[in-house]
RNA sequence: GGGCCCAUAGCUCAAUUGGUCAGAGCCGCCGGCUCAUAACCGGCUCGUUGCAGGUUCGAGUCCUGCUGGGCCUACCA
């Protein structure tokens, strides 16, 4: 059988580990016992990212040594993953010399091919935040900080990112699953279209990080360095026989899937390959890009302190809960909502009326009475019995492909189509009719199917709930799982039979014990979600809207001095409720301005760039797209209005110091606004 | 501005290459049963499959446009 890798991104440890954490390590831990539970070679890592200038200053906030201060932040990743019930076979961190060593060897490799050249990286320099940011990062800042921001130069390593734009193009037509959903795919394509630029790899203004070879002055930059734990956590990159991790687990011997969050998604599937075919090694054979999870129809962010860390969910309802929960309800590659109610609707309606119910009907009851616990022979099967068997193994097929295909929210549902099928069964064949007509022939075969049934179903669901399932096959008599290489243990057609008659069973507590309404609010209660609302016993249906609209609108309320912040994180708090209040109005600083000079930008098809009076000591320059509706000249002398109080933004080269407001519709093409008298340049407009 | 994805019962979502595909689960209502965790089983209500056209013997399933979401991207600030 081909080996498996499956790996989690490696957890930046500047945060604490919360439930985005555990939903991209659960799925993993999923695929990876199901690989083994098929008998697939099986490597599962994960791990954690420790360097970089956050890291350092953070440490240095701290008074404390930045190794230090990783030494702290990274064990609570292990051990809430633990806690969860996910059976790496290694944890990584990017501090370890076996990590290091082998990045620098990458390195090695990528600059003796040509593709690392010594040059000068340019960006954008945040002084309040005494950081490197991007782009991106820069139009999430808020004003005050964004007006700290500088353009500065500094040596560093580029990768020559640019020469692979066309290698990449063709190893994703060859390759058409290698990133999913698709949809992801296409993204990442039209962006590698579009042409790539080098990157840079190295930074001189920090330390903490992995030395470059030879220039020990540069410390690699971010995702070379993290990007190659993959490969480190292996042995690799190696020689042939010189690391048999990395022999065997490594493409093209293995198949290797990259469990990321979408926020991620560019990082592995185009840097990462691109530095792996640089360097003469095999890219993964798939990223699999999920989504974000909501907390409560809420995003998770800093502002509403959501992060909601899994510890705490664990204690209350088990590792095999959350676990189930996080797979079951949304769809993988999809976003979806965490909700603390929905945990309990699932909970009742599927693990304990479904599943844990099935099993307390039969163990607890009909086999124990009526055959003191042992698992008794079945006689001749009946029509019944024979569509129940079709129906497993239709469910075990079903669920099969769908893992197979990194679909583990539809192998749950086909697994619990299973369950509904055995409670029909013995609703059907009626027990406890038999027991009272004495037909203990026909009432042990009905008995048989059932436990047989909950032996199938301790199978396939012992990747998403090991311990529930443990528990489960105990009550059955059976002892845990244990995987064995080379040896599928998935059940299909044919396996049917595989409970040994005369086994004693063990009946036991409830599987999945009933929360009453009491004890499921001091839960939420306990759990910081009692004021949430979701689908519950009551009105499942519209839940779901109240669920995202009604703490929003209070946030809104006792919030709304951070709203222009939060703006600029998320959409606005108050455009749901679609109005703003006036101090939000006023924020916006517009004013008259007139047009003093204006020209076009060379090289550009819009961009106009206007010197504007603001009765300021000397008017501003501020660009407008607006050169396809105005001819440059004809804009001198015109009134304008003018967003005052917007930061600076460069645009091909040129600093932008506001904004002039025009609209624009199909007809008409655009309009910019103006004014009806000559009123002076400066003028507020309220 | 360019691009991608999506829009199916109150909610979550299914519907092989266009041909009983208009479905499942949850919620709600009614009924049955009693082995079982007030669990289980059966039945029922709601949909003109976002809107408008087109192709076809036949379209959630293909094409065009529109509306409404989401996302990626860019010199629209």
């Amino acid at each position: 059988m081909r080996p498996f890798y499956v790996t989690t991104p490696i957890y930046y440890v500047n945060d604490r580990p919360h439930i985005g954490h555990a939903y991209s390590t659960v799925a993993a831990d999923v695929l990876a016992r199901y690989a083994k539970l098929r008998g697939r070679p099986t490597r599962f890592l994960t791990g954690t990212d420790e360097h970089g200038q956050k890291i350092e200053e953070r440490a240095r906030e701290l008074g404390k040594d930045a190794k230090a201060f990783v030494d702290e932040m990274s064990p609570p990743f292990d051990e809430a993953f633990r806690k969860l019930g996910c059976a790496y076979d290694d944890f990584i961190r990017t501090t370890e010399p076996r990590h290091e060593e082998k990045v620098q060897a990458l390195w090695t490799l990528l600059a003796e091919k040509g593709d690392i050249y010594l040059g000068e990286y340019e960006g954008w320099y945040s002084v309040a935040d005494e950081a490197f940011i991007t782009e991106m990062e820069l139009k999430a800042l808020d004003e005050v900080t964004r007006s700290k921001v500088r353009k500065v130069r500094e040596p560093s390593y580029f990768f020559k990112l640019s020469a692979y734009t066309d290698k990449l193009l063709a190893f994703y037509e060859a390759n058409p699953t290698f990133v999913q959903p698709i949809g992801r795919f296409n993204e990442v394509k039209a962006f590698v279209r579009e042409g790539l630029r080098d990157l840079s790899v190295s930074r001189t203004s920090f330390t903490w990080g992995v030395p470059v070879p030879g220039d020990p002055k540069h410390v690699m930059y971010v995702w070379l360095d993290a990007l190659t734990n993959y490969v480190s956590a292996l042995g690799g990159p190696a020689a042939p026989g010189a690391a048999p991790l990395f022999d065997r687990f490594w493409p093209p011997s293995a198949d290797v899937v990259h469990v990321v969050g979408k926020d991620i998604l560019r990082f592995h599937a185009i840097y990462w390959p691109a530095f792996l075919l640089a360097a003469g090694l095999e890219p993964p054979t798939q990223i699999f890009a999920h989504g974000w999870l909501t907390i409560n129809g809420e995003k998770m962010s800093k502002r509403l302190g959501n992060f909601i860390p899994p510890g705490p969910l664990v204690d209350e309802l088990g590792a095999d809960v959350v676990r189930y929960y996080l797979m079951r309800e949304v769809g993988f590659g999809q976003d979806g909502d965490f909700a603390h109610r929905q945990v309990f609707a699932r909970y009742h309606g599927e693990l304990g009326n479904g599943l844990g119910n099935l099993l307390a009907r039969m163990v607890t009851g009909i086999v124990q009475k009526s055959f003191e616990g042992v698992v008794p022979a079945p006689a001749a099967l009946g029509y019944e019995e024979r569509e129940l068997i079709a129906i497993a193994e239709r469910a075990a097929a079903q669920a099969a492909s769908h893992l197979d295909v990194v679909a583990p929210h539809r192998a749950l549902d086909a697994i619990f189509e299973l369950v509904a099928a055995a409670n029909r069964y013995i609703d059907r064949t009626a027990p406890w009719a038999l027991a009272k007509q004495g037909e203990l022939e026909r009432l042990g075969t009905v008995a048989y199917t059932v436990l047989e049934s909950l032996r199938w179903l301790s199978v396939m669901l012992s990747p998403f709930m090991p311990e529930k399932t443990a528990a489960l096959r105990a009550q059955l008599g059976l002892s845990p799982l244990t995987p064995t290489e080379a040896l599928d243990a998935w059940p299909k057609a044919g396996d049917w039979g595989g409970l040994a008659a005369g086994t004693q069973t063990a009946p036991a507590a409830p599987l999945f014990p009933r929360f009453d309404p009491k004890d499921e609010e001091a839960i939420l209660e306990r759990l910081g979600a009692a004021g949430t609302k979701g689908a519950d016993a009551k009105t499942g249906a519209k839940q779901g809207e109240q669920g995202v609209e009604a703490p929003k609108a209070e946030k809104a309320t006792k919030k709304s001095d951070e709203a222009a912040s939060a703006a600029k994180q998320e959409k606005s708090v108050s455009e749901s409720s679609g109005t703003i209040v006036f101090d939000d109005f006023m924020k916006v600083e517009l004013r008259v301005g007139l047009i003093v000079e204006a020209e076009a930008v060379p090289k550009s098809d819009k961009l106009v760039r206007c010197q504007i009076d603001l009765g300021e000591e000397k008017p501003r320059q501020i660009l407008a797209g607006i050169r396809l509706h105005y001819a440059p000249e004809a804009l001198v002398g015109k009134r304008v209005i003018v967003v005052a109080n917007l930061p600076p933004r460069k645009m091909m080269g040129l600093e932008s110091q506001g904004m002039i407001l025009a609209a624009s519709d199909t007809e008409h093409g655009l309009s910019v606004l103006g004014l009806e008298k000559d009123i002076a340049p400066g003028t507020r407009v309220s």
